[in-house]
DNA sequence: TGACAAACGGAACCATCGTTCCGTATAGTA
DNA sequence: TACTATACGGAACGATGGTTCCGTTTGTCA
């Protein structure tokens, strides 16, 4: 009756296209809470309670879900804003001159993406070992650009011909997993250059300096 | 410590020493609480609830407690039964007269145990990067054990010299966390091999056969 | 066999978190 | 300025899961 109708009454859901003439407060919260969302989920990973967004967002939790009809909804919106220059990566990788540079290239980007926000990875894990984080045609077409420079780096005799697109889809996961939060960016980028020559024919990359020698973490150590 | 907090009355938590002559009815208990708990974490990983544990191993949840004073308690007491077999075999890998074939062994060994006990993994995704998956001694004597195979490997030629401890603790980490429960036996096995290529000297593995749809690789290994 | 400490089960408690509901505030408009 | 659709906040709800409590059962020993 009076409050809409049985239903929710969320505008489109997320749905960028179709904006529906959102008022004025109504658009500056969205931004606002997207703004949040990505911060929180960047440094924790999927798991961030929504009344945290909400609270960073200077907004009550309802408005959050008058945005996004459900966690997994403003989940999957930055997702897809990760995502997106991320395939355009790999698609201009795979056009490029010297697909096995393009390569590496493309997995230290992908690796500075998982440390950037977490939850990518968080996603990568609970999807599987293929880089289909969402139900979402974007990764489709991410899978397929990266199976192409796969291709094309093997083709060039970059890449080793025994490795197959799984292979490199895990191993992908494996390096997002390799809990970026605990990693400081040296050691990520060693890892990173291990995992590449790895797949390359005949690499042995110069590792990046890490930290100075001994493993003698911080007195604690473990926790 | 652990052992003897103000609060439960609990009979020396986990401790199997000085086994305070149990009933034999609660004997027979906590032995099953630990087999299925075994199972379930085996599977499901740190999440099980408790409630299911108890199920599985016919007793109330009370009794689980009365064993174990808290979940965590049971889940460390299950990762310390598998964290030592897994130290026995790092430190004759460490002794072995070709530290780098043991070095590949231990390795495949540790993949295993991921897969076997999907928990394994999540603590050491919760612990960082570092084989220290437990604030107890074990952890550290594992840690240590991996450090000698990895120096005896590398004074003999096999490993990298380049490579430190903790990229070998990071590539480990990223190998359990390539969700296992996604990946099919030979598709862990591939990345066991890849892993073990990136860290050994002129090593390019034969990878064993995966799934048959993808991109036949049968060109055959690289020598 | 009787007595009692030891052990048991599972309801209840508490905290967390996703989601919904609804009374209230306000941007936009006439 | 007054009116109303739109949007807001945040209390409340329901589900889940760890932990505690306590009345009842049972193994053990004399």
């Amino acid at each position: 009756m009076s409050t809409g109708t049985t239903g929710r009454e969320q505008p489109e859901a997320a749905t960028e296209t179709a904006e529906r003439h959102l008022r004025a407060d109504a658009q500056r919260n969205r931004e606002r809470i997207l703004e949040a969302a990505t911060t929180l989920m960047a440094n924790y990973g999927i798991d961030v309670p929504i009344d945290e967004i909400a609270q960073l967002a200077q907004v009550g939790v309802g408005t959050v879900y008058r945005n996004f009809p459900t966690k997994g909804a403003l989940f999957e919106a930055l997702l897809m804003a990760r995502l997106r220059p991320l395939l355009v990566a790999a698609r201009s990788a795979a056009a490029a001159d010297d697909p096995g540079d393009a390569f590496v290239t493309f997995v230290r980007r992908l690796s500075d993406e998982f440390a950037d926000f977490k939850a990518l990875a968080d996603a990568m894990a609970a999807s599987g070992i293929d880089l289909s984080v969402a139900k979402n045609e974007i990764s489709g077409d991410l899978i397929a650009a990266v199976t192409e420079l796969l291709e094309r780096a093997q083709q060039a005799g970059r890449i080793r011909p025994d490795v197959t697109i799984s292979d490199v889809s895990a191993m992908m996961a494996g390096l997002g997993h390799t809990d970026s939060s605990f990693m400081d960016p040296p050691q990520r980028q060693r890892c990173v250059a291990l995992v590449c020559d790895s797949l390359l024919v005949g690499a042995r990359s110069v590792l990046p300096q890490g930290e100075p020698a001994a493993p003698p973490p911080p007195a604690g150590g473990w926790r």
